[in-house]
DNA sequence: TAAATTAACTTGTATATACAGGATAAAAAA
DNA sequence: TTTTTTATCCTGTATATACAAGTTAATTTA
């Protein structure tokens, strides 16, 4: 398979791409020409017999790197016909947002992440979200206060909380690459294998009100997530407040 | 495979186990393991070649079943470890949700589903969320009003827009298993291939308010979702109001 | 006893092959 | 010309096989 051998590298950690497996990188490939415009939306992608020969891999590893295309929203299948490009969204952190004025020709935006404090040691709350073990609550909370912006305005207000279960000084060293999952990969090698969330909408207090410069009583998108990692029992809780007043939170189902 | 044989029938209609495939049959059993409480949360599924052994099933048909129950939030995997019963939730149309207070052993709920009017045909709505096109605006469309309950409160306000096209007698015909998708797959043939949705949290109005017993400005999550049809060109639209004091929406993600 | 190795599991990735069934356009028949 | 049939290409389903790599427990070795 001729697809190149690109290097990714954030802080001290790299990996390059030949150490995954093929249909992630035949994956990764379609999506970058998908979002590079090479495929438009509407436009069928060469047929799963015509992507084996091209990039000499079996019907059955193009099938599971176009699954996981559908899987993420940017293609859809149709019996008979083919593999068709969806329309796509950008994505705020693990979201994708939409404004509402928008049409399909989109304009970028610049999206910002401003760490409203470092990291921090602390106790957990009484009233968490999720039932804690008895082993989470004995380890105390890694607790980290994140702002994202787009186009200046702040959008989502991000608390996390990680149960600090064997992270040697992680509240001591910088996030790599400013991404948590990065630096728990690099520095733990720990994954996240799937999350759970909850929604629904709230009145802004006076706290969320003012750092996501909205009113006190405003609805807000109130999201609690409980992210399983590769660690048995190991779980990173999220509390996320976002202001949809210009912005939406989308995704996409099969 | 020795999977019971079993018949589903709604109205008129009925479609027998037999015709499903292979994959799905075992899906469905499994599924319906993990409902029964054959296996629990945290419990470890028989392993893949033994499945396959049991069921007279390859192991690639088998982990098409399990893939498609991780993707229903049902189970998931641990290389080397083997496939995992995650926690479950009960769904309320087609969202899940959970109640705040509840632990996990939860209680059952009663749901059910008001509709508010016969349905009915209309014009479109001028400043409707989506961009329709010129087809879609010429035919009009088929209007749904429904509201769902859980435990005789109203939860879940449901408007449902589709356009009239090459739909005959849709408003005239009633609801098969008071269920819009098993109608359209009845009568129509018409299946939904996949959905895209928006979420923001709005201030309830008067209207939405009076039907939500809840009380106006309060917060409430607006979902607008688009539903792709194996139909061209066929698009269904749903504009749910959501009433997220006691009962949030779940949903899960891999 | 304690550490290291091995063996026996597990899921993940990849190939080869076959046929069913939906979609479409060309060819044949009415 | 219009309809029907056919051929062809597409995705969906299913089997058989092989090896890689993570996990665990038993076995061997120090």
């Amino acid at each position: 398979m001729y697809i190149q051998d690109k290097k990714y590298t954030f802080g001290s950690y790299s990996y390059k791409m030949s150490d995954l497996p093929q249909y992630k990188k035949l994956q990764h490939l379609i999506k970058k020409q998908i979002l590079s415009g090479v495929y438009k939306e509407g436009d069928l992608l060469p047929s799963e017999n015509e992507l084996s020969t091209i990039h000499e891999l079996n019907r059955a590893t193009v099938r599971q790197a176009l699954s996981e295309l559908v899987k993420d929203g940017y293609i859809y299948k149709h019996k008979g016909k083919g593999s068709i490009v969806s329309s796509r969204r950008q994505t705020l952190g693990l979201l994708s947002f939409k404004g509402f004025s928008e049409v399909v020709g989109q304009t970028t935006h610049a999206i910002k992440n401003k760490e409203l404090k470092k990291p921090y040691l602390t106790k957990w709350d009484d009233q968490f979200f999720y039932e804690l073990t008895d082993i989470e609550k004995a380890a105390g909370c890694i607790c980290l206060e994140r702002l994202r912006m787009v186009d200046e305005d702040p959008v989502m207000l991000e608390f996390t909380y990680i149960p600090n279960l064997n992270l040697p000084r992680f509240v001591s060293k910088p996030l790599i690459n400013n991404s948590l999952f990065d630096t728990l990969l690099n520095n733990y090698q720990i994954e996240v294998i799937n999350l759970e969330q909850d929604i629904r909408a709230i009145a802004a207090d006076e706290e969320i009100a003012g750092l996501l410069q909205t009113e006190e009583e405003s609805p807000i998108l109130h999201i609690f997530r409980r992210y399983r990692t590769n660690r048995d029992g190991l779980f990173i809780y999220s509390s996320l407040y976002c202001n949809t007043e210009q912005y939406s939170i989308g995704s996409i189902f099969n």
